[in-house]
DNA sequence: CGATTTTGACCTGCGC
DNA sequence: GCGCAGGTCAAAATCG
């Protein structure tokens, strides 16, 4: 399905040089608008602004290049109309703005007109390094560069015209900085909010856990699973910072539908009603260590083979009930962590997409066991179950729209209890992911203690299609609406009452068989699993050596596609996010990369290169293309380096 | 011939 | 208790 992902982008720390590609001017306006606020991040978001403003005025979109080195001294613009005139070979100044276009192949045409241009100056053995230009420093960003094109040609005619107009440009650019600031400064404040409403969701998880101990007695066997998974927490935060994992495994692991794998998690404890009879042996506490020592990528594995603890489920592997129900059972078990439990069971994802197929292309096999007509659609609705292994207790339905019969709804629900292939895994991804967010906004929103548009407003700040959590459905269900033209629904929010919005990538017409309908999923998923779930403290052990950070970040949280299996873009992603979250000023550069791999649409590639520049620590770089995905990411020191390239669409 | 789909029967929960 | 609706089962049909 996805064939035009591509990529290569590769990040190096030591260059002092960010690129951001923004392929879709929305995005990059939606961006600098929503709330993304991490005070940490400021620096990077200043960066990214500043390039993106004062590259966008020039470059035409929808692909717009912010070639930005920051310790040189010019913004360099190859898509300039005016010539790009360089300085003569003897000054290094100039060279050094040559320098920095490393982007542009367009740049040597213009140069053949230059005799002094940058390419004959990196030819000049006596020139120095690219490596030295980008050290050195001079932060003269909007002056030299603006002042310089034209004006250095001819420098010793200098003129008045050529003054003014230098004069102007630079005080355009002195007004675009300073807009820049200004919304740096908002930018900064959104990220605080964000930081509180995340500290404030993890103490109504320390509040829950607290609140649940007491029931150990009566609910011995829940409980046990909760320690168990607690101490699998530690196992894997390595400090005993279980803060996050805990709540993660309360609720938000639970809430892993097709996913399994989804974000990777996986102590993912299935959701799904459906589960509620065999599947409900995923939640089974006492399995929980067993599997993950068995696949450590905590995908779920044979669970319901190994008996189901503490649960009354009928034995009855056959009849895999989901919906309400088992849910209805479910809730008749007294306590409120029951029901908590029962409502993280009863938990579906929900994807709409416009397809003329009878099925979005998911990467898993699914086996049709029914069809029914629903009421009020005369579509029939399609029961599907998936056959990628035995008893996986994943079931799916597909239905038209009755409004749109374009437009085919996809439900999800259950836990993939075998390894994923990268196809899967990313719409699996999405809604484990999409699950959790429904969960963490819903427990949360219950108790009046988090905003429930918590997570809609730290994810995806940048984008305007959504996904749409619904608690008026009888059970929780979030809707990822792929159907929907970003700008369209503008005021959706404030239609639904009941329900509050995620927003989601804006998709082309038919995003669900589009190369990014692989892609973004799986950034959308690991960008709402990561945000919610990863603690810098439970990554801090990840970020060790180069090689390890691919699999000690996974480990907890990703898919690992065990048995040979390569790691999947999803890997690499949860790898990348999870060092991410380590490191405050990453998670600006996720938010720049899942920008604009959303604005990338559909079919049109898309790249992305972010670093968190003024530090000079890490290095983001998605990018698609060509039907694969790269992904660089550099932590800091250049210590810590994940660098993969591997997302083939079918 | 095995896997998959079709389709009517059956089960369960819920509302009246 | 009854009917409705959602969901599942399983035998028969179909497909590759």
């Amino acid at each position: 399905m996805a064939k035009g992902m591509s990529s290569g982008l590769s990040i190096d720390s030591d260059l002092i040089t960010s690129t951001f590609f923004f392929h879709n001017p929305t995005v990059l306006n939606s961006f600098s608008q929503e709330n993304f606020k991490n005070p940490n991040n400021c620096n990077n978001l200043t960066l990214m602004d500043a390039s993106a403003s004062a590259s966008a005025s020039r470059s035409p979109p929808p692909t717009i290049q912010f070639p930005v080195n920051l310790n040189s001294t010019t913004l360099h613009n190859h898509d300039d109309d005016d010539d790009d005139v360089s300085l003569p070979s003897d000054d290094n100044k100039r060279m050094v703005i040559d320098e920095m276009d490393f982007f542009a192949e367009k740049q040597h045409d213009d140069d053949v007109k230059n005799s002094n241009s940058l390419s004959h100056d990196f030819k000049d053995p006596k020139s120095p390094t690219r490596l030295e230009f980008d050290v050195n420093t001079g932060l003269n960003l909007l002056t030299t560069n603006t002042s310089s094109d034209q004006s250095m040609v001819d420098d010793g005619i200098s003129s008045n015209m050529e003054d003014k107009r230098a004069k102007s440009e630079l005080a355009v650019l002195q007004a675009e900085l300073e807009r820049i600031k200004v919304e740096n400064l908002r930018l900064r404040d959104m990220l605080n909010q964000v930081t509180i409403n995340y500290n404030a969701l993890q103490m109504h998880l320390v509040t829950i856990m607290q609140n649940q101990k007491p029931r150990e007695n009566n609910e011995e066997h829940e409980q046990d699973g909760l320690d168990r998974k607690l101490e699998e927490n530690k196992k894997h935060s390595g400090n005993g910072a279980v803060v996050p994992r805990q709540f993660m495994d309360l609720g938000l692991a639970a809430a892993a539908p097709p996913g399994g794998g989804g974000g990777g998690d996986t102590d993912e404890l299935s959701l799904s009603s459906s589960e509620g009879r065999s599947g409900d042996r995923s939640r089974s506490p006492g399995n929980n260590e067993d599997n993950r020592n068995n696949n450590e990528d905590g995908m779920v594995f044979d669970q319901e083979k190994k008996g189901n603890v503490g649960r009354e489920d009928s034995p009855d592997q056959g009849s895999q009930g989901w919906g309400p129900n088992k849910v209805a059972r479910f809730n008749s078990n007294k306590s409120s962590v029951d029901q908590t439990e029962a409502t993280i069971r009863k938990a579906r994802v929900s994807v709409r997409a416009r397809s003329e197929a009878p099925m979005i292309t998911d990467g898993c096999q699914w086996r049709k066991y029914g069809q029914k007509m629903a009421k009020g659609n005369p579509c029939p609705r399609a029961y599907y179950r998936c056959t990628m292994a035995a008893g996986c207790p994943v079931r799916k339905q597909v239905q038209r729209c009755a409004e749109d019969q374009t437009i085919l709804i996809t439900t999800y629900e259950g836990n993939h209890n075998h390894p994923l292939p990268p196809a899967a895994v990313a719409m699996a991804s999405t809604t484990s992911s999409a699950a959790r967010m429904l969960l963490s906004g819903s427990m949360s929103s219950a108790d009046g203690i988090m905003n429930p548009n918590f997570l809609t407003r730290t994810l995806l700040p940048c984008s305007s299609s959504m996904a749409t959590i619904s608690a008026s459905a009888p059970f929780p269900t979030v809707t990822l609406d792929l159907t929907q033209n970003p700008n369209t629904n503008p005021l959706q929010f404030q239609r639904q009452p009941s329900q509050f919005q995620v927003p989601f990538p804006n998709p082309s017409q038919n995003f669900a068989n589009s190369p990014a309908a692989a892609l973004l999923p799986q950034i959308f998923g690991q960008a709402l699993y990561n945000q919610s779930k990863f603690s810098g403290l439970q990554m801090s052990q990840d970020l060790e050596g180069n090689n390890k950070l691919g699999h000690q970040s996974q480990a907890p949280a990703a898919i690992h596609q065990q048995q040979g299996q390569q790691n999947s873009l999803a890997d690499t992603v949860t790898a990348a996010t999870a060092a991410i979250a380590a490191d405050p000023n990453f998670t600006a550069a996720l938010a720049a990369a899942i920008t604009t791999i959303i604005g990338g649409g559909g079919a049109q590639p898309s790249n992305i290169t972010s670093s968190s520049a003024a530090s000079n620590t890490n290095l983001l770089n998605i990018s698609n293309s060509n039907g694969t995905i790269s992904t660089t990411i550099t932590n800091g020191n250049g210590n810590n380096k994940i660098n993969h390239s591997s997302f083939q669409g079918n």
